[in-house]
DNA sequence: GGTAGCTGTTACTAGAAGTAACACGCAATT
DNA sequence: AATTGCGTGTTACTTCTAGTAACAGCTACC
């Protein structure tokens, strides 16, 4: 056991409003915790990927080389270790999704590459998506719920931008926020569906998907009296270009930057 | 406590399976089995009412004024409770929508109906929702899961609804099944959001929800080559008029007849 | 040297799901 | 009338897992 006596350079949290200590034996840890913090993160996706989605707290520990205690010490508790979990995943899925929005292409192009990187993920990791997505914490209040927590960072961000398209556009957006975490729900459920009951290829799915996607979009552009053909490669004014960089920048903390 | 001594007349389960005794005295209790079921199911729903959705079994068990145990003969476990809970809303869900279907109107105001429905019962009993759609059952097979199940039922009848229309209408029906899961997931989700923030009327979400769903599946006809008009009263023939008794029918057992 | 803040352990508690074992009541069978 | 099948109900247990207590050691700052 290699233990301690790793403190981890920076890390780049630069003033995270602590009490002013002046004494330095606890600044020394900071970054030290977070990587602490990361690594069971890791050995949770890997006992889920061992155990399934029903892994307990003492499979985590047993995976991570210690015992619970030293768990419990970096986690309140099991919620917490799952949203950090579910962060993870988000992380992973922003990861590949941030790329693909400096892309030029069609919106279906768009849409599709956003589908494709999310299934692609689910595919990927199954247990893990069980283990966050289809596992819910009632005994958690609703807000701390990370599910919820992560459907609703991506429906912001998606509604930060459909909200962004919609107003240069001149449109109403008051339902923009709604149709964001109803969209994002429609593409969990599909992919639960689909996960669960592989009936059809990745790629046929994302084609239903991205051509459902768009149709909704679609209509509510040509309500508004805009139509937009969904082939044609997508034409940014610079504000718009703007919104996605931001939408994406805000999420995945790591990725990219245009 | 007026215990026993009511083994309920008949109730219709003609023939299910069972080993032909020959002894009447199991025969007996064929309904009676059923009413206490139906008892617990709604003491639950009680129970849920009072304590929230992380009601214990006990409570459950003090509600219908009984111990565990009994509560056990009924029920394998909790899973299964929770299953025949979730049916319950389902079964109510379906009284509320099954007469819709039948009422003449245009497509958007049949929608509307439905998501009206749908956001009524779940705004009429939010513990019991949270209960029994955010609350998942990650220590069951994903197969028995209540959630799961209900959806799947609710997602299957709108699949046979619109694949029959589409195959009405000659398209390809190949995504209908994606679709239809994705278009429930979709309103779960909005519901599910709106529920934590109610942060707008529930006719305007009912609004929103309902022309993003009708944009979906004007697209979907659009590209078809077919263009309705979403608020001409809808012309059925008598194919899709079976249609809408059959998907209905299918589903809330004691729902109305065409 | 003293102390802060980690490292780690074993062995416990707490609470809820689910079970065992037992006693009683009714009605069909014998 | 007695037996027997299938319910009624109970209290008190076991089991499982999240979470905790209490203890001991290492390293770096003061």
């Amino acid at each position: 056991m290699s233990h301690i006596s790793r403190p981890v350079k920076a890390v780049n949290t630069p003033s995270r409003g602590d009490p002013p200590h002046g004494d330095k034996r606890s600044e020394r840890w900071r970054g030290h915790r977070q990587a602490r913090r990361a690594e069971f993160v890791e050995a949770t996706v890997r006992a889920i990927g061992h155990h399934g989605a029903e892994v307990g707290m003492d499979d985590i520990a047993a995976e991570a080389g210690v015992s619970k205690p030293v768990l419990y010490r970096h986690f309140s508790d099991k919620g917490d270790l799952y949203l950090a979990v579910g962060e993870w995943g988000t992380d992973l899925l922003m990861q590949r999704i941030g790329p693909t929005l400096d892309e030029s292409g069609s919106i279906h192009q768009r849409i599709r590459r956003i589908v494709s990187a999310y299934l692609g993920v689910i595919e990927e990791y199954p247990e893990l998506y069980r283990f966050v997505v289809r596992r819910n914490f009632a005994d958690r209040p609703v807000q701390t719920d990370p599910v919820t927590t992560e459907k609703t960072v991506i429906a912001n961000s998606l509604s930060r931008l459909l909200g962004e398209y919609m107003r240069a556009l001149e449109l109403d957006s008051g339902g923009v926020e709604a149709w964001s975490h109803g969209l994002v729900g429609m593409v969990q459920a599909s992919g639960d569906w689909w996960l669960d009951r592989q009936s059809m290829s990745r790629e046929d799915l994302t084609d239903y998907l991205t051509r459902i996607i768009w149709f909704a979009i679609d209509g509510v552009l040509r309500s508004g009296g805009i139509v937009i053909d969904p082939d044609e490669p997508l034409e940014l004014g610079p504000d718009l270009r703007a919104v996605t960089g931001e939408g994406a920048e805000d999420v995945g903390e790591q990725a990219h930057r245009g």
